[in-house]
DNA sequence: AGACTCCCCGGAAACGTTTACAAGTCCGAG
DNA sequence: CTCGGACTTGTAAACGTTTCCGGGGAGTCT
């Protein structure tokens, strides 16, 4: 009697059961030779003709609720529309990608609550894993990542004993490379144009910027410092205030972002670069190859640090039992024409330096010098 | 006998069967419980409780294969790093987001078989629907659109009789808009650098180019049009052997991209923008508003466009009866410093123009002014 | 010829949820 | 007192797949 319907409903879609039926076979065998596992040659023939015939698919939800994965991977980042997370993600999806998964970006804005939030959503398995790249990190992050139910790699600084795979880098020492190679070139006005100091890399970056200068016994003018956020828009603002108020001989800005706001407000207030200001962006992203002149950048390795990410999450995935994992991705700096004292901005023939700091020629730095 | 189990196995996730068995109830009722359908008020209490002790989180695939929704909305893309992709995700992230639904976002690089691929995909039924923003339209495509199992919406050029929902812009009208104001401002000798004349948008950029410049009466000077991709460095590389070749008073550039390369030839190059040549990219991001002197850019609506095809889509997943819609965003011009003959560029004295076309004042164009 | 191995196959359970259906309870109206 | 309606509850089926397990047939070795 009826108990089993060989025939799906009215919906029409081709099941396993519309082709094992239409084989003769079993729905056991229909299977196994769609997953190629087996069955005689006849068998295969008759399947795979039948599922030729209905134009049969897999239907990827039911596969996941019985497999209990779902191909699926998140990946959480602050601002879509920043260049450093489109390569970031660029590296990720291409890792992705190879193991045969889909990558779903999600937008936090770099609010705590939404990417806790997001953290709390995993609980309904939806994706089988992700990866979390956020500018603040609180307690109620650590919490929820240590007990989510699902692998999480997170991008960027985490306390030392949190139990959670992490790759990072060390923006300190990047900054470090920037103030030296600034330095190095006679600058000693030096203005840093920040994001916020209650994030991560806004606070690293703050210290890493007054360490680096002491190092090179430059005393800090505080008017020199102006904090924004990691945009465009307050990013020029920000600069535009500074340049006003402390007359710098140089500007380094906590990324690519705020870097072409400056470069837009220094030549909206008539300063040369890099003749009279010099100007050195972090995050090295197309953006900074885009601007006019070209954006000397410190490079965070954001391409390596993503592919490294979405590696060690695909290996947690395949082994939850693994040890917490760090891994450290070094910085560099690219030197372009923004901040090389010997470059030829051709549409504005450099004069004479008018006076301060005459440019020196450009020490040894450890750091890549990028042909204009 | 045990033929049927209480307690979930190992693995130690609560799923309702461990709710229903503490709370003392059957799995229907606290089901209907925890999707607020009904249920005495004792019966509520219990299962209310028993779920937080556990800590129930219900399980997303499970609920999608009954409910035959996954939650999922798919934008497929040519290029992710594009900001006018970026301006069309945030729109439609906006809306989905809102019917309580995630964004899966897809870069083809603009590849028929990538896109081809991704509606064959689509008969898994991992996603909802999807919103298809491709560059180049093929009959592949058609017919993996028309008789695709989920909703698909198209943003972008579409032959006249697929039936298929779609969201489009006239940008050959946009063309004519920047030519217009190109014209009005006395410039004759407009060059034009495009993507591919294999895309949808290349070709129809091209014809409407030629065409705007026929109805002014202006001949076209063949070597005043340069193709290359949509991408920056092509765009710079073009403009730069366009400039060397033919001296043009004034570059319309395919998208803001190319636009922003263009701006890097022409300063490389020694000439000065707008004064010796005015410059126009399309799609109106935020691209444009970085560059130094800012752009003028003719806005094809990326946000708006990618919004309603976000609110046919979702009507489409309510209401698949729905006969097929097509929609128009009109497109506009945005006029800032690097194409208006009045505007000041601080940093390069504006001299007399030295010869040729003498700068005329803007004619009354239909057109938004932005402010500097 | 019998026993053993190997392979193939089909039935049925399982993944975790929602929901149709039937049965039970309670209460008020007639 | 009985009947019917409103409400609640539990059983079981369903979503579409994979996989465990046992049965059976064919072949091989003794």
């Amino acid at each position: 009697m009826g108990r089993k319907r060989l025939q799906p409903p009215v919906d029409g879609r081709p099941t396993v059961h519309t082709v094992a039926a239409r084989a003769g076979v079993s729905i056991a065998s229909a299977s196994r030779v769609l997953n190629g596992r087996g069955g005689s040659a006849e068998t295969v023939r008759k399947v795979r003709e039948a599922a030729a015939e209905v134009g049969y698919v897999p239907n990827a939800i039911a596969r996941s609720l019985q497999s209990q994965r779902t191909g699926l991977v998140a990946l959480a980042v602050a601002d879509i529309g920043n260049p450093v997370y489109v390569a970031m993600m660029r590296a990720i999806e291409a890792v992705v990608a190879s193991s045969g998964r889909q990558l779903l970006v999600h937008a936090t804005g770099g609010q705590v609550a939404n990417e806790t939030d997001l953290l709390r959503r995993l609980a309904h398995r939806y994706v089988d894993g992700m990866i979390l790249s956020p500018i603040r990190i609180t307690d109620a992050h650590l919490g929820a990542l240590v007990d989510s139910p699902v692998p999480v790699v997170v991008v960027g600084q985490l306390p030392e004993e949190a139990p959670v795979d992490n790759v990072r880098t060390d923006s300190a020492a990047g900054v470090a490379l920037a103030v030296d190679h600034l330095v190095a070139a006679g600058r000693r006005r030096i203005g840093f144009v920040n994001g916020p100091l209650d994030t991560v890399p806004g606070a690293v970056r703050d210290a890493g910027f007054r360490a680096a200068l002491a190092r090179h016994g430059v005393a800090l003018d505080e008017r020199l410092v102006e904090v924004g956020d990691f945009q465009y828009a307050a990013g020029r603002d920000a600069a535009a205030r500074l340049i006003a108020r402390a007359d710098p001989d140089a500007l380094l800005c906590a990324n690519d972002l705020i870097a072409v706001g400056a470069l837009h407000a220094l030549l909206s207030a008539g300063r040369r670069v890099p003749e009279e200001v010099a100007l050195v962006g972090m995050d090295d992203t197309e953006l900074a190859q885009m601007a006019f002149p070209q954006l000397s950048s410190v490079s965070l390795g954001s391409a390596a640090r993503g592919r490294r990410a979405a590696e060690l999450l695909l290996e947690r995935i395949a082994d939850p039992s693994l040890p917490p994992r760090r891994e450290h991705v070094a910085p560099s700096l690219a030197v372009r024409a923004s901040s090389r004292p010997g470059a030829v901005v051709r549409h504005v023939p450099a004069p004479a330096h008018p006076g301060g700091t005459p440019p020196t020629p450009p020490a040894p730095v450890s750091v890549r010098e990028v042909l204009p």
